[in-house]
DNA sequence: TGACGAAAGCTAATGATGTTAGCTAACCTC
DNA sequence: GAGGTTAGCTAACATCATTAGCTTTCGTCA
């Protein structure tokens, strides 16, 4: 019998398409071993269980996030790059989005371009957590509802999308006055 | 022995409380059954099966949130309800987010108090889909990030909302001018 | 080239879960 | 007080995650 030739790489990027494709909660080792020709209990030479194999995704979702916003510049950008990883990867974002003390430092990381483009909104520093989490709000909000399936009709997202970026930006350079008032 | 007394409503009662304590995500027949003093196939009396189970939970989510906000006028209020009932019952929210076909009459009424709050802001018919998708996704965005712990340390997060809210209505304001673009 | 050791993948087995089938006894009604 | 309905039970099965331990493949080094 031939062996598969798995590594830990290959069973996370398995796991990642198949999740992706059939939905995070519905991801399971022996579909996954399945898929690789192999049975369950072999994926214990590579992944620590099925919680290590999630954290794995979160983590792939962080930096894939991140790695999606570092190179833009501007809102508009950041956004639609946001948006664009987590459609394209709808199971990794989710599993981004658990919370879990192990994905902290590179949701930190995740994060800094959220605050670079604050910063250069002349936000003052008191106001610039605020502003941090209304982006994550709208930017997580839509994508949520878009990747879950919570819109009805998908009809003209794109347009919804774009008046968001513009209601936000338009709503953040209203804000500098209110977060001085705490 | 005697009989346990459940009924229906009894089971989901517990299933909502249960789950709110514990996670959705954690919520089993086995727990739900200790909880009730019953063994598990019991259950099934009441409910037709764990999918059936969620579809309740999702059901009173969607109730739920319809009757906070269906009081209210204006966005503040129809915003903070939304936060207090979805962080009072965080599973049934979390429920009332997934996808079901079975769930679009009663997301429909939920709907409707957004959609009348949209036409007092005097947003043009070809705008209004837009402006609720705009409204959910921040409202649902805040809500899920709070209620996961999404957002680091909870700290501010009335401040933050009242922030949102405000941002909100000034982008929304602003956004009947672009609605007309398409 | 050939032996040796690490480890990839296997089978077998365990415990948790959801679920179905069928039994029994508690309750309601007449 | 008799009889039927049905709530809750036990027994059983399928699926899953997980562990233990075996086998065999593969890289390495003499």
């Amino acid at each position: 019998m031939p062996r598969a030739g798995l590594t830990t790489a290959a069973v996370v990027d398995a796991a990642a398409a198949l999740a992706n494709e059939i939905g995070l909660p519905n991801l399971t080792l022996a579909l996954l071993a399945e898929r690789l020709g192999v049975r369950s209990p072999s994926l214990y030479r590579h992944v620590n269980g099925l919680p290590e194999l999630l954290h794995q995704l979160a983590l792939r979702g962080v930096d894939g996030l991140a790695g999606a916003m570092a190179g833009t510049s501007g809102l508009p950008a950041l956004a639609n790059a946001y948006r664009e990883y987590a459609v394209a990867n709808p199971a990794c974002y989710a599993a981004s989005q658990r919370a879990d003390p192990r994905l902290d430092e590179a949701a930190t990381r995740a994060l800094a371009p959220i605050f670079a483009l604050i910063a250069s909104y002349g936000i003052p520093d008191t106001g610039r957590v605020h502003a941090a989490r209304i982006i994550r709000s709208a930017l997580h909000g839509f994508v949520s509802l878009e990747t879950t399936g919570g819109f009805g009709l998908p009809d003209k997202l794109d347009d919804t999308f774009a008046l968001l970026i513009s209601a936000l930006e338009t709503g953040l350079q209203s804000a500098p006055e209110h977060t001085r008032h705490q």
